[in-house]
DNA sequence: AACTGCGTTTCACTCTACGGAACAATTGAC
DNA sequence: GTCAATTGTTCCGTAGAGTGAAACGCAGTT
């Protein structure tokens, strides 16, 4: 495992300075929102000279902000100039953003959608309950882990067994005292999950918040994304998690049924 | 003006591979969603071998997916995994949001706001209504033009006179009928704005889109972002404009106070 | 079958990106 | 107040990384 932001090992073919560039824009994360130069080249392991000079081009090029003041640096505008043009399962997006607000609302909950992405469970579109002090907002790109998120249990259950076995090749994390650690145990909870139609988050990964996920499938049948409504534990409890999860299956169903699915 | 797409002129200091890298992710854009190697190329103006190891890299670092089967490239979710970390203005962001929906929700319209940037007004933040069909969806990261969007009017509007000439120095492009291109007009109009302390887009922008505009200000009482409402002209009628912005301004106002501004 | 387009690979050359060193400007310690 | 240790930034010679011409295999047309 390579230190979190470190330039990853680079591909011949690969041209340097853009890996490079690329590693600094990984850089900035949720911890580590703003940064300077030396920050940076200590994190992705470049000479400080060689971060200036990437991050310059960064700045001028709109993907990177440097505060007046203090000199360091941020993620910049540019970044989401971009990302409003990723088109990537956009029929997924489109299908089920109707349906996404009435269900977060009426559940109290927020919800998302999320994609297998490189062994990881990653939310592609959100919908948040007005009303709501505590809610989760800003998750559209963040990666969660597989195994202890109730996305992460859908989109791995309809795989076939190799391929989870192969997507799960490293030891499973434990985030809090819930976390599913085990192999076996997962293999059964994945077991559960099938047969109920759904699954359950039990402050699997954050202490304090619960999540249910119900499958999104398209013409084939196949599994292509997973619907989920997550709030605090105290507002999405054990005791309603299968009347939510009705509703939740509902909402996907008719979701996966513009997708061209026939139950 | 260069051609949309090519590599701009390139600065000495600058680092000319990753130059060019940005250059071809910005080739990426709402009409041409998906690219080949040598459609990109030309956009771009680079060596089509230049072009492909650029797009390998991209590939490889998350920001670039290539269709397997027409081995066409698009924008990838390494994009919105970036976009996610963004923390530009999140405090305008943060304040405005639980006030978005409702308002988009109660006036059947899509709510905006917008920044000032690089002489654009630069969309951060949306919400749209549930039970509409037609919606204007995926506007954050969006530029609009200035002169002829309600809240380019705003951000304009308390400007220094000097900055406003500076910001508007290339002549007005006429995007519909109703654009207002002449100068004189803008100025005009833009006194009539601080005077009603909102703004209006008659169809100035794209034909059947009306929109109106408040400005949102923080503790100094600068005007540092605008709030928007958009719909289709049969909907957001010239009629309920001044109801509308009744509703708008409270909603505006409101989020102001949030920022620390005191009217 | 020849042709034209595509995405991809190879390779020798040269220009570009690199990193060591020095810069001015802050900051913090004493 | 001074000194030392940072910071972000600039400069420059060098080496190696990135470049672009050419050719590749493969589809689909003509």
């Amino acid at each position: 495992m390579t230190a979190a932001g470190a330039v990853a090992e680079r591909r011949k073919s690969d041209v340097q300075s853009l890996s490079r560039a690329i590693a600094i824009l990984h850089a900035f994360n949720h911890q580590n929102p703003e940064l300077g130069v030396t920050e940076i080249s200590k994190l992705v392991g470049l000479h400080k000279s060689t971060t200036f000079r990437l991050l310059s081009t960064l700045i001028s090029e709109g993907l990177v902000t440097q505060d007046p003041e203090s000199g360091r640096y941020r993620l910049g505008l540019g970044m989401l100039e971009l990302a409003g043009r990723v088109q990537v399962h956009a029929e997924v997006r489109q299908a089920a953003r109707p349906f996404m607000q009435p269900l977060a609302q009426r559940l109290g909950a927020t919800a998302n959608i999320a994609i297998l992405d490189r062994g990881t469970s990653f939310n592609i579109e959100q919908a948040v309950p007005t009303g709501y002090l505590v809610i989760n907002y800003g998750w559209v790109g963040r990666r969660t882990p597989l195994h202890a998120t109730s996305t992460g249990k859908i989109l791995l259950a309809w795989l076939p067994a190799a391929e989870i076995r192969a997507v799960l090749s490293e030891p499973l994390e434990r985030y809090t005292p819930d976390t599913i650690t085990s192999m076996a145990l997962l293999e059964q909870e994945l077991e559960r999950v099938r047969a109920a139609g759904y699954a359950v988050g039990r402050e699997e990964y954050e202490v304090g918040l619960n999540a249910i996920a119900a499958p999104l499938r398209d013409a084939t049948s196949s599994v292509i994304a997973a619907l989920s409504v997550s709030a605090p534990a105290y507002r999405l409890a054990a005791a309603s998690f299968e009347t939510v999860a009705g509703e939740l299956v509902a909402a996907a169903t008719a979701i996966s049924r513009q997708l061209g699915y026939v139950p």
